[in-house]
Order: C-alpha cells, then structure tokens, then sequence
DNA sequence: CGTACATTTGAAAATGGTCAATCACAGTGG
DNA sequence: CCACTGTGATTGACCATTTTCAAATGTACG
C-alpha cells in the first residue's frame, strides 16, 4: 500500500535522521508508511511561532533538528520558559484541548508535525506508540522535577553553570547524552534574555555571571552567541 | 474466573473510593479484577517511607486517601519536594530503572501497590490502563510545568498565596478541583519546615508570612496545623 | 512538670533585582 | 569606506527581599 503524501518520499520516515531516538524508534514499516501519511515535515525559521499559548491543541511534532522553546506569559508581561525542546524530542500537548505553552523555534529547525487529531488516533491505534509516548513523557516528566531543584534551590552561579553544561551535552554532535563527548565550544540558541527566563534570573545577572566565569578562566566567550568551556571539572564543582 | 488474592474481597475494585478518577477508571469488570490480583492495599503511617530515591523502583501506587510528598536530598543535605500527591493521584515511576525521588506518607494514608513488574506487564497488555496513564502524566506535567512558574517568578508572598489555596482546592471533601467547593478550614499536612521545602523557602520565611497574612486577616491560624481561609479573593489577588 | 522539638521573632548579611548609563556590534545609507 | 543608528549586552550604584544566625517562645508528650 502506498500512502505517502504527494510531497514526502515513500521512505521518508526510514531516512529520518531523528529515527531511532524519535517515539515512532519501535513500529515497523508498514506502521511507518502509514505515520508517514499523516504527517508532513516542516521547516521553522529562528524566531517563528509553532503553537500558540491558550490555542485550540492543533499539532503535535517530532522535533528533528534545531531547537525550540516552551513558554509562558506571566500577569506582569514577563516570560518564563518552561523547557528546550531538542531534536528527536516530542513536542505538543496530545489528548488535551488547549495547549499550555507557546512554542518558537529558536534556531532555524525542522520538525515533523500531525494534526493533534489524526495523531491522536494513530496513537490510540498503535499501543506501541503510545507506549513509547509515554516512556518519553515519564522522563521528560522527571526532567522537569529535576529542573524544579534548579530553580527553586539554586543561586544565580548554580544556575548558570548547571545551563552551560547542559547545553554543551545536548548540543553535542551526535546527539549523544554524556559528558564524554559533549562539546566544548557551542553555538548559544538563546539570547541573555532568554537564557534570564529559563533560569529565572534578570538579564543583567546572566551577564554579570558570564563575565564572572569568563575571568575565571571557566569559559570563553569568543562572541556574544559563542561559548568554549574551557575547565568542565571546575564548573561542574560550580553547579553543585 | 475468580482471581482476587486471599486478603482481599473479590469486588475490592469495585468499591474503590478513587475507582472513577484514578487510572483504573476505564477498565471493565474482568480486567479489574485481574488488576486486583496484582494489587494490595497497604496502610501507611504518617511519616512512613513508601520509596526511597535512588533505589531499585519495585513499586506503584494508586493513593486512595492521604497525602503524600515526593522528594529528593540535595548535596548540602537541604531537602526538596518535587511534588504532593493527593487521592485518585498516580505514585511511581513505571518502565524505570529507579525511583526517581523518595516518597513518604504526611498524613496516615492508604495506598494501593502493585509490583513494578506485574503493573509494567499488566498496562502493556492493556492499552485502555496505559492511555489513562499516559494522560494523566501528560496532566502531570503540565502541572509540574507551572509550578516551576511559582518556583522561578513569584516571590514568598505569591507562593504562600498559592500554596494555601492549592491546598484549599485538593483538600476540599470530594476531590473536586474546583475553588466553589474548596475547603476553607483545612488541617496542614505539612510542617512548616516541609512547605518551606515544597516552596523553595525558608523555614522563617514561610513562618513570617503566615504571620503576615494572618495579621490582615486573609487567613486564620487556630493551631500550627490548621489553616481557615478567611479572604478567599483576597487571597488570590496576592497569588497574581 | 520538664524536656525536646517546632515555631516565631529579631537583627545582620548576602543575594539578586531595578534603574540608568555605557559599550559593542551588525546593518544601513551617505 | 565610514559615520550613524538600533539592538543587545555589559557595567555600576543602589535597593528590596530573602537568607542566615541567634534567641525566645510555644506546644506536645512522656
């Protein structure tokens, strides 16, 4: 049976680059073909919005490659960002009527985006899936009680150097989770200002701790987007 | 097929208290019993440990009264609480290796355990348990996903604010989480040492706006572990 | 009735936020 | 090619809030 839409090759999910990661890792191909059918890839500009706060739950996404942002408007007009989203991450709200943060890209990415609605029944359909789904969720869940401690326990250094190796984990090539191989220099996917609102801190502190760490000798910053870590151990003693 | 353990009587389920909002709440009669011979019900003191951080994850829960904390030990020994979970709510990491947190009775409570293997194996033989799972922790997060808000963003006095009408709102009679029939006299389950905890606080701090609000009559205080809301709307403007 | 523990209160110190000024740099147009 | 401009980043001075440290006060329970 063929079912590739008109713009996507037959094989396109089995040439996914985030395949074996991504939630859709364990159906087989003719599962697969069929997924295929009822999604589409997308590619996002840096800066542009995929879902919007409070919206009606449209769509749902495997993220490919790039990064994107959760996040929140608060009462006083500042935002708070809920979580990175990095490639073969699920993105979106299934099984709910409204989505509870906006999402933008925050590099250029591509993503590979369902309809909430067809992607609700193939998931209700394929239990291998949903299970998958659910691994996921699970994690992403104790991820986020992780990054509770940061912001509820942390100082401003904690914080900041805990995001730096972070970042130079999930930034790494290859995609794979260790320190061993996680890159030292990293091109920042976020602003000061954005960086505030995922640590919970003003502007003016992001940056008063990069030029703290930098004359420290723990990190270079080659320019305003770019960082080297240049003493992992001593940052690592830094994040506690 | 009679398969309810000897401990137990047949329709156990059936009369469950959480039976309609828990996971189980989709199940049909045959599957019901047959989670009811993978599961007990176990009583739980005030103060005793289900689960420790760190260990082997052997179990699952359904809460079926009481509250319980989620915790976990930070290196300079300070503790944090990752979450609360109230009746109907779902305790465990299912499809892990280790339990992510400690968990530890605050009130006397009764749970309903399984083994992590047999619920592992029961939900991926029944799709319609594993949904309402995946839903709830889909819940879940988003629920984690705004207490990071408060962690972050709102300062002792907005915490405070929502915290009591948080726990106003679990802790009304029915389960019913809405603010109409909240509770307005509660007993604390929690020290003022654990809301501390819970809110990212000092132990003073938390007692110091106790005092505060008490002193503008937003809330009364009969004894160190009751609380009457006194300013319902009062109280939620300081909430922003 | 006394002891242990939780809570409250007070004063000092530290941390991060706010406000304001300056700096750096990319893009634009003369 | 270079000054100009706008945005983002940095820096400084001051201030508010919360933490820390210390002491006093309750309260429960043997």
């Amino acid at each position: 049976m063929e079912l590739s839409t008109s713009d996507l090759p037959a094989n396109f999910c089995q040439a996914c680059a985030v395949r074996n990661r991504a939630i859709c890792g364990d159906l087989d191909s003719n599962e697969l073909d069929l997924l295929n059918s009822i999604g589409r890839r997308r590619r996002l500009e840096q800066g542009e919005q995929l879902l919007w706060e409070g919206d009606e739950a449209v769509l749902v996404a495997n993220v490919i490659d790039g990064v994107l942002k959760l996040s929140t408007q608060l009462a006083d007009g500042k935002e708070q960002i809920l979580g990175l989203v990095y490639p073969s991450d699920f993105l979106g709200r299934p099984f709910g009527d409204t989505t509870p943060y906006g999402v933008e890209a925050l590099t250029d990415a591509n993503v590979c985006v369902f309809r909430r609605a067809d992607f609700d029944r193939f998931a209700r359909d394929h239990p291998r899936l949903e299970h998958k789904l659910l691994e996921r969720t699970l994690s992403e869940l104790d991820r986020t009680r992780r990054w509770m401690l940061l912001l509820s326990r942390m100082n401003a250094e904690q914080k900041m150097a805990t995001f730096l190796l972070e970042m130079s984990e999930r930034l790494a090539p290859d995609g794979c989770l260790n320190a061993v191989n996680a890159a030292s220099v990293f091109a920042l996917p976020l602003s000061r200002q954005q960086i505030g609102d995922v640590l919970g801190l003003t502007i003016e502190t992001v940056s008063r701790q990069f030029t703290k760490l930098k004359s420290e000798g723990l990190i270079g910053l080659p320019s305003r987007r770019e960082v080297t870590i240049l003493e992992r151990s001593a940052l690592e003693n830094r994040a506690v």
